[in-house]
DNA sequence: GTAGTGCCGAACAGAGTGTTCGGTTATGAA
DNA sequence: TTCATAACCGAACACTCTGTTCGGCACTAC
């Protein structure tokens, strides 16, 4: 491990105390004097690890690793690939992802979620044989937003649906669309062997 | 018109003033000094008018009134009609729109905007045959999460695309899903052969 | 063991919030 | 026009939060 033992004690005790608040309270109405209570960590201590709460906030990110797909799994020539296991990590995940990525996770994560999200669609839909345009990135844009919606309703409980059951409403929603724009736009060979 | 002038006038330039202030600075950088200065009103006015920021954001809601969509198009079989009618509203009111609704815009007014345009998409599949279910709401929160996020990214710049291209992009990811459901669950006869 | 690094915590200036209150001015009704 | 009313002004206030500084203490890595 990297570093003084102090310095990850220390930036672990703070995030742990904003994932905390911000179940309390919402991001919004947490405040950094907040934060160093519950961490029980010195004002200036803050300051030399994080310039502010939004900081803290996307230093969580890294934790979510889930977002680099195993690149292996070019054998499934299954659409959306990303969808359940995505589903399956963030129900286990969930508190902290809640506290992330919900309402009152305040936006700037979600806004970084959305734009990983699009890279992962993005790429499996080239490697289904789109073209890159204008076009696609519109429906990149539309598949995004179709499962970041799923993901939103879940995590503020208008949904009780399994990760099973959002993968299949997901699925149901997008897949004939995106496969009628794979064939109109993918000109040749889509299936290999 | 009722009330007073005065009161009108009051409103109406602060509740300018805070989308003024939004598109130079985003929504969380506007303070309410910056507010009742840019509008020329005393401190004490702002307070008895508005309990705060957030207030005068969500009265600006009441302007936005297409999302009432006139009812009395049942004529039309196509689906998802308010689609394009709203993506050409949106270009006309931009200013106001960005402000509101842009991730300048701070997000309440972004989860009130969901929750109609939910009622719309919901309303509208079950006039199509579809049948009250845990699925249909799933199927209504992907269709909604998509036309949001096209919407966003035209807000954001991210597009350049005109209304119509947008309407078609949105119709092209979720039309095919959408009638596949609507086969399936409104089992009521469509044309088998 | 010791040099160095991290932490403490109090104190501070600055900015923003929401309220109060006496005085001023515009408005709508008579 | 007159006039009671309601709205507005704006200064002042108590409060909260922010981000920085600094001397002294404690722990860590080597």
């Amino acid at each position: 491990m990297s570093g003084d033992r102090r310095v990850r004690r220390t930036r672990r005790l703070i995030q742990e105390a904003l994932v905390t608040l911000i179940l309390d309270k919402g991001y919004d109405a947490v405040t950094v004097t907040d934060i160093i209570d519950r961490a029980d960590v010195g004002r200036s201590t803050f300051y030399s690890h994080f310039t502010d709460k939004q900081d803290v906030l996307l230093s969580n990110l890294d934790e979510l690793t889930v977002l680099h797909r195993s690149p292996a799994d070019g054998g499934s020539d299954r659409l959306l690939a990303f969808s359940l296991p995505m589903f399956e990590h963030v129900r286990e995940q969930e508190r902290l992802v809640r506290a992330l990525l919900g309402r009152r996770g305040g936006g700037p994560v979600h806004a970084r979620g959305e734009q990983l999200l699009a890279a992962v669609v993005r790429d499996e839909l080239l490697g289904a044989g789109a073209r890159p345009s204008a076009t696609l990135e519109l429906l990149v844009v539309c598949v995004v937003g179709a499962f970041m919606g799923l993901l939103r309703a879940w995590l503020e409980g208008e949904t009780t649906a399994s990760p099973a059951e959002l993968d299949a409403a997901f699925r149901a929603a997008v897949e004939p669309g995106v496969r009628a724009v794979l064939r109109e736009s993918g000109n040749e060979s889509p299936s290999h062997h």
